[in-house]
DNA sequence: TTTAACGTTGACGTAAACGTCAACTAGATA
DNA sequence: TATCTAGTTGACGTTTACGTCAACGTTAAA
């Protein structure tokens, strides 16, 4: 196991990765979800906080809130096998699963209708 | 055509039938996506704004905000052949079936992930 | 040494979609 | 006639996830 410099960032290097604002990182932070390292009193991040602030996006796509997420990435965090936190998590991954599946239905269903009214329209205007 | 009586509805009927608040209704329609009869200072409400409550709901679940959604009900609404807004419709939709998209990836991954750390944790709890 | 560029900590502002509450009205019922 | 039960119109409050200053501290280059 090596300590790669490569995986230390400055918040404006990640903010540019993820592209999101520098004050959308200490928001994270002040919301529990980051807590990088400090040199001096600028934050440094390293990889583990690369790969978290993936899991705060990957959680906002699917519609989650920060606290959510901040549950999923402390049950990573600790290593510990906190069954309670992991079938939170698990819950939420079914709450997200189920929701897609809606959205799914509903979307194809406003596809058809879209359909059936471009052909109404075009209908009406062949009348004339 | 018949006008059928089961298609009026008070305000609460409809609140009931969609499980949302009748403040939600009003809110609607001072946002301009409902705009019912009255019958003095009641409102009354008809089967087309049933319809109309449905696409707005089907917007939410699909994360459109309501002026979204307004341009949707006010295409069917005028019957007329407005290509401008077919088109912006139609633009949201392909969002939303892309946003669908890269949600079942990051849905797909995220259980992935949370097996991964399943089996890491159980194979500490061996070890021990 | 001054000026950039980058970073930090407050603190207040913002948008969307309602929730909540007050004050009032109208019709139905005891 | 008194009292429910629903409904109505303001108007202000609430939540989440930041945006937007302001005021200040490093560090490095000109």
């Amino acid at each position: 196991m090596n300590k790669d410099k490569s995986s230390l960032y400055t918040i404006s290097d990640l903010a540019q990765r993820f592209d999101i604002t520098t004050r959308a990182i200490r928001f994270y932070e002040s919301e529990g979800l980051l807590s990088p390292e400090r040199e001096g009193q600028k934050r440094i991040y390293q990889h583990k906080d690369y790969i978290t602030l993936k899991l705060i996006l990957r959680g906002k796509r699917l519609g989650w809130s920060l606290a959510e997420s901040r549950d999923l990435i402390q049950m990573y965090g600790t290593g510990k096998n906190n069954q309670e936190q992991y079938q939170k998590v698990l819950e939420k991954v079914q709450e997200s699963r189920d929701r897609l599946q809606q959205q799914l239905h509903d979307i194809e269903i406003m596809m058809v209708e879209l359909d059936e009214h471009e052909d109404r329209v075009k209908k009406v205007m062949n009348k004339k």
